[in-house]
DNA sequence: AATATTTTGCAACAAAGTTGCATTGTTGTA
DNA sequence: TACAACAATGCAACTTTGTTGCAAAATATT
């Protein structure tokens, strides 16, 4: 689990520090996505906040993690697969908030369907973010 | 004009201000989406900001107005059509956001495609948004 | 082990969002 | 139109969130 870590701060050319290591392995433990807060609560002790946002920023720009659009003003972060690299992300799967939790999963097993758009605008990236309650939440 | 935003104010009984004329109007005139931001900056001196936080607050609840989640930390909000009510939104169109001009854009004519969740989980709300270049900054 | 490079913590700050309460504005009724 | 009841606003004080520069510490390279 560790090895696991640090070969992908390796990969992806990143010196290796507790920090970054603490981080990745929060992400990788919860399984699902994870706010620049939840995160703070989970390693206030151990890091301070401007390492933080430090982090994911780095993150998210060498493709470790991908961002999930929010309607609250608190943009979600969650591990990408393999393929994704600097620069280029390839998360093409749909996200799901549940309302009555808050948990932010990444569906892999539902990809974003291709949309037309009306002439003159070119896509770069989609995002399909559906909220409701999962599966845990659920009566 | 005058009429047509005092109309949407008085069907949804809400008292009709300064404040709520005048930001329902900046939503009407500009066409597009607006942020929090966007309508201090243009109502600074007519308005407190907190004043800007109840207003948007109330439209949606109201359901004059929705939101658009986005990965900026920046929600932006957009009239809704005539069937949205109080609690229950049905603005199921694909929104664009401009990577360059910061444009957000309701794209009417495209509607959020329906996709089939894992079991357990039930959705209320659908968002597609998708990032890119707009028509207006195609090179 | 010594040096070069990167990351971190801290402090100071700026921006964004929240809350309570007195004042002002709006609405419906007399 | 005047009045009372009610709702919205402004202001102040505050909390939370995000940013920046720089010295100290940690990591990588030789
Ligand atoms: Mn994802
Ligand atoms: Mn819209
Ligand atoms: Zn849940
Ligand atoms: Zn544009």
């Amino acid at each position: 689990m560790q090895d696991k870590i640090t070969a992908i701060l390796r990969k992806h050319q990143l010196s290796i520090t507790e920090a970054r290591k603490k981080i990745l392995s929060l992400f990788w433990e919860t399984g699902n996505a994870l706010a620049h807060g939840d995160i703070e609560q989970k390693s206030s002790e151990d890091f301070d906040r401007v390492t933080i946002y430090r982090t994911l920023q780095t993150f998210v720009e060498k493709g470790i993690i991908h961002t999930i659009p929010t309607s609250d003003n608190s943009v979600r972060y969650a591990l990408c697969k393999d393929e994704c690299a600097a620069g280029h992300h390839h998360d093409d799967h749909v996200h799901f908030i549940c309302d009555d939790c808050g948990t932010t999963y990444c569906i892999d097993e539902v990809s974003v369907p291709k949309v037309k758009l009306p002439k003159g605008f070119s896509a770069i990236q989609t995002d399909l973010v559906i909220s409701g309650t999962c599966n845990k939440c659920e009566q």
